[in-house]
DNA sequence: CGGATTTGACCAGCGC
DNA sequence: GCGCTGGTCAAATCCG
């Protein structure tokens, strides 16, 4: 239960005990993860042979700068949701940053049943991808948490999922469901770097 | 009929 | 300063 949830909402903070067998620790927060392919896809497995979920601080000043020269573009640009059409209309923050999670998982769907309800508000083709970005935002009211999915274009077979925010709510769904999200995606161990090196031997599935 | 999706346009940030 | 790229909006459309 709250496993699941820390999986996909959380405060950053690494839950102490899991229950579950499946490791979803955040890998090395700060290190440098190229979930935005671009043409670092390569350091998708590269760099970390098999992927995990990557905890994507953009706001850490600490963290070394994003290898790729630009993570992306605006990586931290799309915080705000709310673009008021109005220049200069702002409340006050200009960008608020929010914690972002790269899930990058083994299906053939690219949505996953996370057990939240997505409401999908954009798509777009990015360079170096044959595949379109998809972009998808929580329809619980209040809740503004986003997401987007993506698969590689050099495994199709990758869909990377970006999670965005928090849920401010609880999941609609009952987390009995979280099973069927492993048998709907295969997720790579999210272990250090130490034991993995080849990424397609060691996917449990 | 209501809600979700599609799709082109628009906008902002960044690099050159 | 300009152009490119990614992210979002919003009207039209689709589907249950």
């Amino acid at each position: 239960m709250e496993n699941y949830h820390m999986l996909f909402g959380t405060t950053t903070q690494p839950s102490s005990s899991t229950s579950s067998s499946y490791n979803f620790m955040p890998t090395s927060a700060g290190s440098s993860l190229h979930v935005h392919d671009h043409d670092d896809r390569r350091g998708l497995q590269a760099g970390h042979g098999g992927s995990f979920l990557a905890e994507l601080s953009n706001k850490d000043a600490a963290s070394p700068p994003p290898v790729a020269g630009h993570g992306e573009s605006s990586a931290g640009g799309a915080a705000e949701a709310d673009r008021s059409p109005v220049p200069g209309k702002r409340k006050g923050e200009k960008k608020e940053r929010r914690p972002r999670y790269a899930f990058q998982t083994r299906s053939e769907v690219d949505i996953l049943d996370d057990g939240y309800r997505w409401r999908k508000y954009g798509q777009k083709a990015v360079k170096n991808n044959r595949f379109p970005r998809s972009y998808y935002r929580c329809t619980h009211q209040g809740c503004n948490v986003k997401k987007q999915v993506q698969r590689l274009s050099r495994d199709e077979a990758v869909v990377v999922t970006t999670y965005e925010g928090t849920h401010t709510h609880a999941i609609e769904k009952s987390n009995d469901n979280f099973e069927h999200i492993l048998t709907q995606m295969h997720i790579y161990t999210a272990l250090g770097s130490s034991n993995f090196s080849s990424s397609h031997n060691n996917m449990f599935h």
